[in-house]
DNA sequence: TCCCGTTTGTGAAAGAGATCACAAGAACAT
DNA sequence: ATGTTCTTGTGATCTCTTTCACAAACGGGA
């Protein structure tokens, strides 16, 4: 049952994910149609539906989809029945705004360990979180089994860090800095360059209007 | 000039950017190849060409791409050649990280005004910026021509936060809070979830990774 | 001048992803 | 039972993106 899945339906599917919980916890809805799902998700009835049926049929025809079961449904899918252990390298600005992050415990995601280079930043408590030397690092991998690994350092040693996690035995990193970087086959890495995306909206902004859809 | 550019490509270009930014500067190349610039951006060297070809020729056969040459143009055509004022809505956590991000002005953007609801945090100097009250969000937005609004305000504020920047004169937003926002047509979103993003890794790692189960 | 190794620019082909359109299923009223 | 209404699931189709492949251009050397 496991086809090639494309990025963008895995894209789709997390933020279906995030309403279905919304819908869950705070709407008390208990069905929702796929054209509610995409209404509230940026896409189409179809594409919604699409999406859902490379997995299973999770709905009821005339009805909708039960808004409990599928998002169990899309946790199992994602890989969320369990939850995942995270470690933040570079404990300054963006690292002690992502330790203090109240949602990832809500979410599956237990960030366990916190790291900098910098003398005067280790020992401090961040979010619950000690911050460690990195000669500690590849212990606390794997003693702790660390999967995932966010990296928050400058991006001269950006490269350095991931090459350090991965040594250490993490699995994906989650990248902020912006440089492209290097890893060895296996280790899955997503980037969240903010600049990158401000450009995208400059670009939009600079092209006259943005979704100037049927106007030649 | 040029016609309906996709979303991807206009990534693509911003990578190429950075990347040439980096050899222009840091690393005083003045010529790179198709071939390296996909390289360090991951991509291949026919998507590199095709992606500059949609806008015109710019390397010389034989020889590849003037790195300074290139840099301008792909300037150019991000709508890069003007600044850009920015402002932070929400002064808490990751806005004030983002306030203290130092690269934003090294690549065009001014962070010129932050907002908070909360009174404690009125006032603060947060990267040398102050944080100031919603009832001068109308007035600093036309003051100041902000084009572009980073919203960090919490969940349950982000719409509001979005219809104030844009009833202020936001045609563009970069929305760090983890719902789809509503805007009006002809105003530009762009979304960062870090938990979605995580959320990728998960399946790549449930998936593709551990104990390569091909299990029927 | 002509040849040679190199790298671009770009139509054409292949591949992916999104959209369409509709039969099939489910609930409910009569 | 039958009809009505609603919504899913999915093959077929369409559109967009990426990859392929090669002629055209460039620089350098003989
Ligand atoms: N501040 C932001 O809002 C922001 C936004 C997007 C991206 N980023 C990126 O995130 C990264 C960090 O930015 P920041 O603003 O938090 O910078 P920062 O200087 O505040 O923090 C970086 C931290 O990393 C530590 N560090 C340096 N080398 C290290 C190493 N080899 N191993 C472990 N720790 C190390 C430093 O001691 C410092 O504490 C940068 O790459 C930046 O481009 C920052
Ligand atoms: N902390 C992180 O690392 C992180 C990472 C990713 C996304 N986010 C998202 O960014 C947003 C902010 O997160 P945070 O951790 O910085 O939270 P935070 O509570 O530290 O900061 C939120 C700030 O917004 C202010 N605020 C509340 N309502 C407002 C309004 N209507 N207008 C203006 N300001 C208002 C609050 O006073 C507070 O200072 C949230 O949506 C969160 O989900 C945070």
């Amino acid at each position: 049952m496991a086809r090639k899945i494309s990025e963008s339906t895995v894209r789709r599917l997390s933020r279906y994910l995030r309403r279905l919980r919304e819908l869950d916890a705070r709407e008390r809805r208990s069905v929702v149609s796929s054209a509610g799902l995409a209404q509230s998700t940026g896409t189409t009835a179809a594409q919604v539906r699409k999406d859902l049926s490379h997995f299973g049929s999770f709905g009821k025809r005339g009805q909708g989809y039960p808004v409990r079961a599928l998002r169990e449904q899309l946790e199992e899918i994602l890989g969320l029945t369990q939850r995942w252990r995270v470690a933040v390298l570079g404990a300054g600005k963006i690292g002690s705004a992502l330790l203090g992050y109240g949602y990832f415990t809500q979410r599956g995601f237990d960030v366990v360990a916190a790291f900098d280079s910098d003398q005067s930043r280790i020992g401090l408590d961040l979010g619950g979180v000690r911050v460690q030397p990195l000669s500690e690092l590849k212990r606390t991998f794997e003693d702790r089994r660390v999967a995932i690994a966010i990296i928050a350092t400058p991006v001269e040693a950006a490269q350095q860090s991931a090459d350090m996690a991965v040594g250490a035995g993490a699995r994906a990193i989650l990248n902020f800095a912006p440089v492209k970087l290097d890893v060895p086959e296996g280790v899955a890495v997503r980037e969240m360059d903010v600049t990158l995306e401000l450009e995208g909206l400059c670009y939009m902004l600079t092209t006259g209007g943005p979704a100037a859809d049927d106007t030649e």
